[in-house]
DNA sequence: CTGAAAGCGCTTACAG
DNA sequence: CTGAAAGCGCTTACAG
C-alpha cells in the first residue's frame, strides 16, 4: 500500500535522469537504445506506471473525452456508447460519461463540470447546448460535437443520420404500400432528429399529393408513446400505418396497437420506426425502421474529435449519414413484384 | 481562446493570497465572510472554476469511479450505468468507463490502464478479477467492488442479487405450476451469476424430488442461446418449462419456441428469466422472472465505495440483494386460489 | 483567519 | 542523445 513509484525512483534505479524517464514513455520522443533498456527494465522491476493525471496536467492534454447523454432507455443509446469506448480506447483516450438529467437547465452544470476535468473533447449525445455554453468550449479550447442532434450554431460539429431523407423514405414507403391514412407520432419536439424526421415525413407525403392523417406527441419516451397511440386510434377514422419517430417508440406502439386494441400488425395496421435498434429484429417486432448506423455515426464523431484535438484550427464538421429503409415484417410491402 | 485563469489570477484580483482562493474552493476549510465574498466576486467576474486534475494531483483524489464493464447488450447493463453514474455524480464522482473486450486475458490491461488514471475506486461489471490484479488495486490503495459477480477472494468486496435462491425460488415456482419436465438455459460458466442460478435451480429441485429435464449452454449471448433452445426443443421429449439465466436469453428462447417451433407460451412450455429488465414488462414478452435490483445494488455499490474510499481500512462487503420472483404471463401460474 | 513556501508527478525547452 | 531546471495549477502544513 501506498509504494507509489514515481519516474524519479525509476531513474534513480536506471541510473539516469527523469528526464531520460519521461522520453522512454512518451511515443515520439529520442531515447538511445541502452537508455530505453535501463529504464524499461528498471520500470518492470518497480512495477512504474507514468501517471495519468500529473501528465494531463503538464501536457495540457488529459486524454478523457467528455460523454453528455440524456437516457440510455432508448437502446440506440447503449450501442453508441458502447461504440464509441470502445473506438476512443483504441486511440488511446477515455470516457468519462455525465449523465444529463430530464431537467432543462441541467445540462449547462454538465457541462462546467465537465471542462472542470480539463477533457480534450466532449461529445454530446442526444442533448442541445446554450450557446453561453458552447462559447464556453470554444474559448476553453475544447472541440464538441453533437451526436444524433443539431443547432443552429455552425460552429458546433454535429453527426446525425440523413434524418430528413430518412423521412422521406418512410412516406414513399408507405404510400407505395398503398397506405391513404398515416400517422405520425412524433419524438419530443425540442430535438433536431424529431423536426426533421417529421419534416421528411410531410415532404415525402406532399410530394405524393398526400398529407398526414394524425399526429400525437410520444416525446421519445414510453408512456407517452402509448398514450399517444391510444389517442390516436380512439376515433372511427383510424390510421391504416403509422410511423412513430424512434423505435422505442414505435414497440410501444405495436404493442397497444396488438395487445390492447386487438389489431393486427401490418394486416390492420402498418408501424415503421427509425433508428433499427437490435430489438427490431427480433420477431416478436420484425420491425420495418430507418437504418441509423450507429458504428458510422461512431466512427464519425471520432474522426471529427481526433482532428479537431489534432489541429484546433480545424473546421467543424456536420455530418448526414444516408439512412436506408429496412424492410421487415412490421409494415405491408409494396408489390413490387407483380408490375 | 486559452484565457486559462488561474487561482493565481483569482488571488491577484480579489488581493489575497492564492492559499486564500484554495481554502474558499475546499468545501470545510476556514476563510473570514470578507475573504469568500471577495474570492467568489473576483472568480466569477474572471469565469474561474478550480482545475480538478491539479486538485486531485496534489490531493491524491480525483474523484474518478472506474467502471469496467464487458457488454451492453444485455440490457440489465445500461440501466446500471446510467444508475451509477447519476448516483456518483451526486456524491461528487465521476465514471470513466472501460469496455472490456470479450477477450479474456484483456482485463489485466484495462484495469491497469484505469489505475494510471489514479481513479479513487473501481467498479468491475459483470467480468473477473485476476488476483495478481487485485493485489495491485489493494496496493495502490484503490478500492474494488465487483458488480453482479462474486469471486473467491474474499478480500474483494462483491454486489450481487441473491442469485441461489433466486434460482431456487424459480425451481418452486415451476413445480408448484405442475411442471415435470424442466429445462436449463445456461449463461456463460464462467461467471458466478451463472453458477449460483443454477445451482439454486438444482438444489429447489431436488428438494421437490424432481431433476433437471434437460440443460444447454447459451453463454447469455443472443445467437447461443437460440442455438441453445433449438437443441433442447429438437428431440422427442421436450420440456414443458424453460428457465433462461437471464431474461436477455429467455427473450431470444421465447422467440424461438414462438416463431420457429410454433409452440405456444405458456401454453406448451412455460418460459423463466432473470433480471427484470424494462423489457420483461413489454406485453410482447410477459415475461416471469426474478427480479433484480439495479436501484438497490447500485445503492449498495455507491455506499461501499464511498466507505471504502472514505475510510481506507474499512472490511469489504458482500452484498446479496435479496431476489424475488415476478409473477407475469409467460409461466404457467400455480393454483394456488384453489385450495 | 491568512500568506509564503514547498511539493504533487510529470514534461518541456534549454544547454551540452 | 542526455541532464538540470523550471513549471503545469493546485493544496497543505507551517508560521504568524
Amino acid at each position: 500500500m501506498g509504494e507509489k513509484v514515481t519516474s524519479l525512483d525509476v531513474a534513480r534505479r536506471a541510473g539516469v535522469s527523469q528526464s531520460a524517464v519521461s522520453r522512454v514513455f512518451t511515443p515520439g520522443a529520442s531515447a538511445s537504445k541502452k537508455t530505453v533498456d535501463k529504464v524499461r527494465r528498471a520500470a518492470a522491476e518497480l512495477g512504474y506506471r507514468p501517471n495519468i493525471l500529473a501528465r494531463a496536467m503538464v501536457s495540457g492534454k488529459s486524454r478523457i473525452i467528455g460523454l453528455v447523454v440524456a437516457y440510455l432507455e432508448n437502446y440506440f443509446y447503449p450501442e453508441v456508447v458502447e461504440k464509441l469506448s470502445k473506438s476512443l480506447q483504441e486511440q488511446g483516450y477515455h470516457v468519462l460519461i455525465f449523465m444529463a438529467s430530464q431537467t432543462a437547465g441541467n445540462i449547462d452544470d454538465v457541462v462546467e463540470e465537465i471542462l472542470d476535468y480539463q477533457v480534450d473533447g466532449i461529445v454530446a449525445a442526444s442533448v442541445a447546448m446554450g450557446s453561453e455554453l458552447s462559447d464556453r468550449c470554444r474559448s476553453a479550447g475544447v472541440p464538441v460535437v453533437l451526436f444524433n442532434r443539431t443547432q443552429d450554431d455552425d460552429r458546433l460539429s454535429a453527426v446525425t443520420s440523413d434524418n430528413v431523407t430518412g423521412g422521406r423514405k418512410v412516406a414513399e414507403y408507405l404510400v407505395a404500400g398503398g397506405h391513404r391514412k398515416i400517422g405520425y407520432i412524433a419524438g419530443w419536439e425540442g430535438a433536431s432528429t424529431q423536426r426533421d424526421r417529421e419534416f421528411g415525413l410531410r415532404v415525402g407525403l406532399q410530394m405524393a399529393g398526400r398529407s398526414l392523417h394524425a399526429r400525437e406527441v410520444g416525446d421519445f419516451r414510453l408512456p407517452r408513446a402509448q398514450e399517444a397511440a391510444r389517442r390516436m386510434f380512439a376515433g372511427p377514422d383510424r390510421p391504416d400505418a403509422v410511423f412513430a419517430a424512434n423505435d422505442h417508440m414505435a414497440f410501444a406502439v405495436m404493442d397497444v396497437l396488438r395487445f390492447e386494441l386487438g389489431l393486427s400488425v401490418p394486416g390492420d395496421v402498418s408501424v415503421v420506426g427509425y433508428d433499427d435498434v437490435p430489438i427490431a429484429a427480433w420477431p416478436a417486432y420484425d420491425l420495418t425502421t430507418v437504418r441509423q448506423s450507429a458504428d458510422r455515426m461512431v466512427a464519425e464523431t471520432v474522426s471529427i474529435l481526433m482532428d479537431l484535438i489534432e489541429n484546433p484550427k480545424a473546421e467543424p464538421r456536420r455530418i448526414a449519414i444516408d439512412a436506408p429503409l429496412k424492410e421487415r415484417g412490421s409494415a405491408r410491402k409494396p408489390q413490387r413484384q407483380r408490375p
